[in-house]
DNA sequence: ATTACTACATACAGGTCTGTAGCCTTAGTG
DNA sequence: CACTAAGGCTACAGACCTGTATGTAGTAAT
C-alpha cells in the first residue's frame, strides 16, 4: 500500500488529461449542454467506466474544463506581462492586444466563461462560480495595472477594459468568420487609456 | 370553408401569444436548451397538442422568441430616437443610456441574442441568423448616427459602441446582482464620442 | 505468483427529450 | 339543432441523457 500509486501517476494522469482535452474541445466548440457523455467517450476512445473513474460526474468534468481554461489564461497573462515588466502602461496594452490576437484566430469561438455562463445562468450551476471568479480576477488585474500606470480612475478604466474585452469575445461567437467589431479592441483600449492619462495630467 | 376563421383569429392569436410569452420568459431566464417543451406546456396551462398546433417544432418557437425580442428592441429604439430627433449626437447617447437602464434592471439577465448564440454556436442552428442580423442592424444604426453626428471614423465608433454594449450585456449574465462593469457603459461611450469629435475638429 | 491497479466492453436502469395519435369537451354559428 | 373550430387530456413512440453494474484483460510491483 503506502503511496505506491505515485509511479503510475503519469499514466493515470495521461488518461485523465486525454479525456479532459477531448471534452474541453467539444464543450468549447459545440456547447456544454449540447455534448453528451457518450460523445466524449466515443471521441476519446475510452470506456465510459474509465471516464467516470476520473470524473465523478459530468458537472465535475465541466468544472475541470473551466479550471483548465482559467489556469491557461493566467499562464498566458504571466507571459504577456513579462514582456514589459517595468511599464504598466505598456502591459495594459499588451494584455488587450493578446486578447485581440486570441480572438482573431479562426479557431476562436469566443470566451469559454461567457459561453458557459450563458448556458448556466444560475449562480449555483456548474461553472458559474469559476467564470465569475475569473472575470473578477481579470478586472482586479486591470485595475492594478491601471493604478500602477498612473491612471487616477483606475477602477473605472478596469471596468471599461472589461466591457471592451467581453464585448469582443461575445461578438466573436456571433460573427464567427465575418468581420467583427472585435478588430477595434486594442485601438479602443488605447484611446481610452490616453484619455485617462491626459485628464490625469491636466488636473495636476 | 372560405376564410371564416378570421373571426376567431383574436382568440387563436391570444393563445399563441400566451404560449410564446411563457416560452420566452423560460428561454430567457433559464436557457433555451435547459427548458423542455413539457415545462412550457405545464407553465402555460395548455395542452401539448395546442402548442404544436401553433408552432411546428421547438426550433420554430425559438425563432419566434428571438424575433419577438428583435421587434421589441427596435420598437424601443424608435421611442428612444424620437426624444431628440434633431441631434444625432444626443441620440447616440440616448440609445446607449437605454441599454444601460435595461441592463440595470434586476430582471435583466443579459442579451437574448448573445445568450442564444452561446447555446447555438453554429450558423445554421436555430436563432443564430436572427441574432447575427440583429447585431448587424444595430451596428449599422450606430454607424448611421455617428456619421450624422459628424464623426469621421463613424464605422469605427460604431464598432466601439458594439463592443461596449455587448460587453455590458455579457457582463450582466456573469455578475447578475453583483456590481458589474456595465455601470460604466454610458460614461465610456461619452468619453469615446468626445474623443472622436475632438479629433474630427482638430483635423479641420 | 499473487495482489493491486487501470482500463476495457457490454448492458442496462431510470429519466427526459421532442413530437404524435386518439378521443373528449366546450363554445360559437348557421 | 347540427356543425365546426379550438383546445384539453392521456398515452406513447423513439431517441437521447447521465450514471451504474458486471465481468474481463493486461500490467506492474511485491
Amino acid at each position: 500500500m503506502k503511496d505506491n500509486q505515485v509511479k503510475n501517476k503519469s499514466a493515470k494522469g495521461a488518461t485523465r488529461q486525454h479525456i479532459l482535452e477531448i471534452a474541453s474541445d467539444l464543450f468549447y466548440y459545440t456547447g456544454i449542454r449540447a455534448v453528451g457523455v457518450d460523445t466524449i467517450v466515443a471521441r476519446s476512445g475510452v470506456a465510459k467506466t474509465t471516464l467516470y473513474d476520473h470524473f465523478a460526474s459530468k458537472d465535475e468534468l465541466i468544472n475541470a474544463y473551466l479550471e483548465g481554461r482559467d489556469s491557461y489564461a493566467w499562464q498566458m497573462m504571466e507571459e504577456t506581462l513579462a514582456k514589459h515588466p517595468d511599464s504598466p502602461r505598456q502591459q495594459l496594452i499588451d494584455v488587450v492586444e493578446s486578447f485581440e490576437n486570441l480572438i482573431a484566430e479562426p479557431e476562436s469561438v469566443g470566451c469559454p466563461f461567457l459561453n458557459a455562463v450563458a448556458e448556466f445562468p444560475e449562480l449555483d450551476q456548474p461553472g458559474h462560480q469559476i467564470a465569475l471568479a475569473h472575470k473578477q480576477k481579470l478586472r482586479a488585474k486591470f485595475a492594478e495595472l491601471a493604478q500602477a500606470a498612473g491612471v487616477k480612475a483606475a477602477s473605472q478604466l478596469a471596468d471599461q477594459f472589461m466591457l471592451l474585452t467581453d464585448g469582443a469575445f461575445a461578438a466573436k461567437r456571433v460573427y464567427r468568420s465575418a468581420q467583427s467589431p472585435a478588430l477595434q479592441l486594442k485601438a479602443t483600449a488605447e484611446m481610452l487609456l490616453e484619455a485617462h492619462l491626459a485628464s490625469s495630467k491636466s488636473k495636476i
